[in-house]
DNA sequence: TTAAGTGCAAAATCTTTGCAAATGT
DNA sequence: ACATTTGCAAAGATTTTGCACTTAA
């Protein structure tokens, strides 16, 4: 289990709750809600842990939070994110299957944003919606 | 209190809180949320009703909703939206001031997006962080 | 007149907090 | 050893539902 940056001072402990979460997550295809994450656990993991291992995951730079255009928070593998002296980018574009409800990383997509001169731009959020390959060709 | 759509078929009332709900969302610049909008009218208007007006100024054209990029509900005004023949456009920019977390409509950007052959896209929701130019002078 | 809108109580959903016990290094 | 992680119970925040009463057209 290794990790890009950790942001606190704390010591990173890798524990089965932190591992059980990760591969799954890692084993995904698509981005997964908490709750998701919590009905495939059942058993295994309490709630919330659950919710303090993401925050450590995220911290860690092994996962990345998405927000859906609904507004649901889910979480998707890092495997893929560029790392760059220090910074992690996750500005890649989020693809949301109108029909199939998954929402995916889209790596190759690279959308260039001009704002007004009077504006600073820090982060570019782009989340496409649609219908994605498999549920495009049945 | 004009409208440009109603996609069920319902009868479209005005009533005293849908003018209140709306004329507070018109008068703000930027977005605000059901529980912003809920303190701004105590005592008025009851919560529940709240969302439900919120609902029906949605289907009916007048507002529309904002997800940051933190997952919050927002919601915000149509009227720079484009109506061309009942298709009501909200695919303008969202841009949220890390500095006074407020979120904005900008409809001057518009931004061109391409994705691989095999996606169909339909809409594309984009969000930027940054400063404002309010925040970005003092 | 009567469909649409409202308020209240209650529930549902998701997420966070506090604290004592367990665990990793 | 001891800081970190965990589970449980409880609370907090936001949103939804059901139902009887009220209101707009």
């Amino acid at each position: 289990m290794q990790q890009c940056c950790n942001n606190n001072m704390k010591i990173v402990r890798n524990t089965k709750n932190k591992a059980l979460v990760l591969e799954l997550i890692q084993n995904m295809t698509t981005a997964i809600s908490a709750p998701d994450i919590l009905e495939r656990t059942t058993g295994l993991c309490d709630k919330v842990t659950i919710y303090r291992v993401l925050d450590r995951l995220i911290d860690e730079g092994l996962i990345h939070k998405v927000v859906n255009p609904t507004g649901q928070i889910l979480y998707a593998s890092c495997q893929k994110c560029t790392h760059t002296n220090e910074i992690h980018n996750h500005q890649h574009v989020h693809f949301s299957c109108q029909k199939c409800q998954t929402t995916t990383c889209l790596f190759q997509v690279n959308p260039s944003i001009q704002l007004p001169d009077d504006y600073l731009l820090k982060e570019v959020y782009l989340n496409v919606t649609g219908i994605c390959p498999t549920c495009n060709q049945s």
